[in-house]
DNA sequence: TTCATATGTAAGGAAATTCTTTCACATGAA
DNA sequence: TTCATGTGAAAGAATTTCCTTACATATGAA
């Protein structure tokens, strides 16, 4: 399961890989069971590539977890699944979070944007 | 408070609007009480008009709510407040938004972005 | 070999987001 | 009037996001 209460950087990775109406399909599609990328590239309808990038966005927020596989014919299958990932977002929540946001602190940090 | 059940476009909206560092700020501030918006430009340290552009996308995602009201000395106060939102997110939760999700469907939808 | 399947990634552009600067307007106090 | 406070909004730039097209690789089957 996804780590229990995320920091607030970690929470606004995790919104913004959701607040995407082709990621929240791909998650609810993912909410049927695993898959791999072609096959859901072509149920859904968006090229390959483009699916490709949305999964790493979702991966990349521990939202989803990827595996390569090979098929029983030998070829290379990247399946992903959901994580557990539960969110409770409220006014005290968001609070909590904030706490542990290093990012866009116009004191602190130097501008806006900064890696890990 | 906020309307119980979001659609799933209307859980768009709001995960965007929260998918931000500054504008995560804000509602931790509102956390704490209502505040009017040049007081809360100055200690966050950002300028009006920013601030100004963030809090209406947090106003039209239903998170917060303003009021225009004179101050004692006849100035015009915008002050705003958060509203009794709370969001939780699982696989499931979003499975059934998406139900309800009119954008990005590469069938239906003319491309991807359509306003109501 | 050629075809169909699977994978990944790079290049480029359109569109949206984010932020700064600037302008305009109104009120009370000095 | 001038200054300090409050409001709203437009213009433009820098950055990010989103998407398409194209290329490169590997496997099994025909």
């Amino acid at each position: 399961m996804t780590g229990g209460v995320p920091t607030g950087d970690e929470l606004v990775v995790m919104l913004a890989a959701l607040a995407n109406p082709l990621r929240l399909r791909i998650v609810a599609r993912l909410a049927g069971g695993r898959d791999y990328v072609s096959r859901m590239a072509r149920d859904i309808g968006i090229s390959r590539p483009l699916l490709h990038m949305h999964l790493q966005r979702l991966e990349a927020a521990g939202l989803i977890a990827g595996s390569l596989e090979l098929s029983e014919d030998g070829k290379a299958m990247k399946y992903y699944e959901l994580t557990d990932f539960h969110l409770h977002l409220t006014a005290s929540t968001v609070a909590e979070a904030v706490q542990t946001l290093t990012r866009s602190d116009p004191d602190r940090g130097p501008s806006s944007k900064e890696q890990s």
